[in-house]
RNA sequence: GGCGGCAUAGCCAAGUGGUAAGGCGUGGGUCUGCAACACCCUUAUUCACCGGUUCGAAUCCGGUUGCCGCCUCCA
């Protein structure tokens, strides 16, 4: 079975052959860089980083772009606010993205372009539109022609006279039609601007994305990936700029992940409920919170709230348990296993399960759920009296194989224990042998409060960090 | 008004024609000196409701109800 993804377009799901064969242009459409991330942000992050990581997983060669939009009205107003200038405010958040993305376990993309880099080539897109007549200055601002792109609409399958309905018409507006949108926007004395041949301005909110697309990817992209709330206007809109310049077919696939609700509502600066990833990180492991997103699937809205979260981390702990303790038993145990054939067979076919999962369509809720089944699997075998060291150094190595594709690590750094506390587990198991258990269950909650969790197995005692 | 989505156990969540994955939680049991970890069993004769198609539907069709999103800045 071919892998498949449902794209936005034509509303279905459809077998993935990129243009050119074993290769992968991607484009995901990044934030606007004025605040620190929401955790809204964080799942198109997470989500097509974990895309992205099964692509390359399948063999494919993945050239996967992100771009930051360092320049626009919330950022004009930001500065203002902070009395600094819009650099410096762009340059803090997107440090902070690649802090916090980077802590949920997000690749860098293979560029992040800015919008500010690549004024030339916006300025020189705007220009080719308005010589094909697309695009049309009026009063220092130059707009979209929309009505002349004939597939307008066919991202959000709306006519556009559909559309024109809900559009809001302003009084004394400067455009031939109100669902004209804008390419470059006059500058207000004081604000950040360019040069043009319209005058000094800046680019409008699209333009950005289809010219650093272009530029880094190409005409046209395999894949072009962003928050379903993109899909109108950003993402029509890109479609008609692209497209009427390229004469191109845009982007092929366009996939669109939900939303996250707040605790049942919608997360919105109105109710005051915005969570930033930079905030909730202090109180949560960010492994929980990139398994909690993956954990539903994609396109499917997802909520949040504490109790959600702590059951997500529940099962993450299983996942992690089940890992620490085939290392336990692979460092302290004989390589005796019977029956090795029959349980290496059934590792390789939990790879299989995962990956049917993850080929329809990324489902990545699914795909968690193989992981499982190996963490019970595994479990299985650990209650064997012997087991071999090759099955269970094939049960860890699957279970890295699976949780890099999905962007988790269980971390595994040996650790060393303090040389008193290493004494006291040495007086432990004396005292166990001697059946003085009084002495053992006093040592053993004496290192509980130094949050060093005890466990007695058939192959010795193991610790963990509580 | 237009376009679209969702409704599956206490909670979360897969599942788009073949007789309900998985996780969390609950209850019982096994293991253990006691724990912990783990394992086994338990928790939906049923998938919002009403019709229809079919040998067979959570899955397809029609209708009803409820919730939500987009059409306006937004991941």
């Amino acid at each position: 079975m071919a892998l498949q993804i449902f794209n936005s377009l034509t509303r279905q799901k459809e077998p993935f052959v990129p243009l050119e064969e074993g290769k992968v242009k991607m484009y995901v459409c990044g934030p606007t860089v004025y605040n620190y991330i929401h955790i809204g942000n964080a799942r198109p992050a997470i989500v097509y980083d974990t895309v992205r990581r099964y692509l390359i997983y399948r063999g494919f060669d993945v050239t996967y772009i992100s771009n930051f939009t360092d320049v626009d009205d919330k950022l004009i107003r930001t500065a203002k606010e902070l009395g600094e200038d819009v650099p410096q405010v762009a340059e803090r958040f997107i440090n902070a993205y690649f802090e916090d993305t980077g802590a949920l376990g997000c690749l860098r993309a293979d560029a992040h372009p800015r919008v500010t880099d690549h004024m030339e080539e916006i300025i020189e897109f705007i220009r080719v539109l308005e010589d094909k007549g697309y695009a049309y200055e009026s009063e220092g601002d130059v707009y979209y022609r929309t009505r002349k792109f004939e597939g307008y609409g066919k991202l959000s399958h709306q006519s556009i006279d559909e559309l024109k309905v809900g559009a809001r018409i302003e009084a004394g507006d400067k455009k031939e039609d109100e669902l004209d949108f804008t390419l470059w926007k006059a500058a207000k004395p004081g604000e950040i601007q360019w040069e043009s041949p319209w005058g000094r301005g800046r680019p409008g909110w699209h333009i950005e994305c289809s010219v650093m697309a272009r530029t880094h990817l190409g005409d046209t992209l395999d894949i072009h990936a962003g928050g379903q709330d993109l899909t109108f206007p950003h993402h029509e809109n890109e479609i008609a700029q692209s497209e009427a310049l390229t004469e191109q077919t845009f982007a092929r696939y366009w996939m669109h992940n939900g939303y996250i609700n707040i605790e049942n509502e919608k997360m919105s600066k109105s109710l005051g409920n915005f969570v930033l990833v930079h905030d909730i990180l202090k109180q949560l492991d960010p492994m929980v919170l990139r398994f909690f997103m993956l954990s539903v699937h994609y396109r499917h809205p997802i909520n949040f709230s504490q109790e959600l979260v702590d059951d997500a981390a529940a099962g993450l702990e299983r996942l992690q348990t089940a890992c620490f303790n085939l290392r336990h038993r692979l460092g302290v145990s004989a390589d005796m296993g019977k029956d090795t054939e029959n349980w290496l067979k059934e590792i390789a076919g939990i790879r299989t399960e995962f990956t049917e999962a993850m080929d329809d369509d990324f489902n990545t809720a699914k795909a968690i759920s193989s992981l499982f089944d190996l963490a019970r699997l595994s479990n299985t075998y650990l209650k064997e009296e012997q087991t071999a060291s090759e099955v269970l150094q094939k049960f860890l190595d699957l279970f890295e194989e699976l949780s890099d594709v999905l962007g988790f690590s269980f971390g595994q750094e040996e650790e060393l224990l303090d040389a008193d506390i290493e004494a006291l587990l040495e007086e432990r198991v004396e005292a166990r042998k001697n059946r003085n258990f009084q002495r053992a269950d006093e040592i053993r909650d004496l290192l509980k409060e130094k949050n060093i969790v005890l466990e007695d197995t058939a192959q010795g005692t193991r610790w963990k960090r509580g």
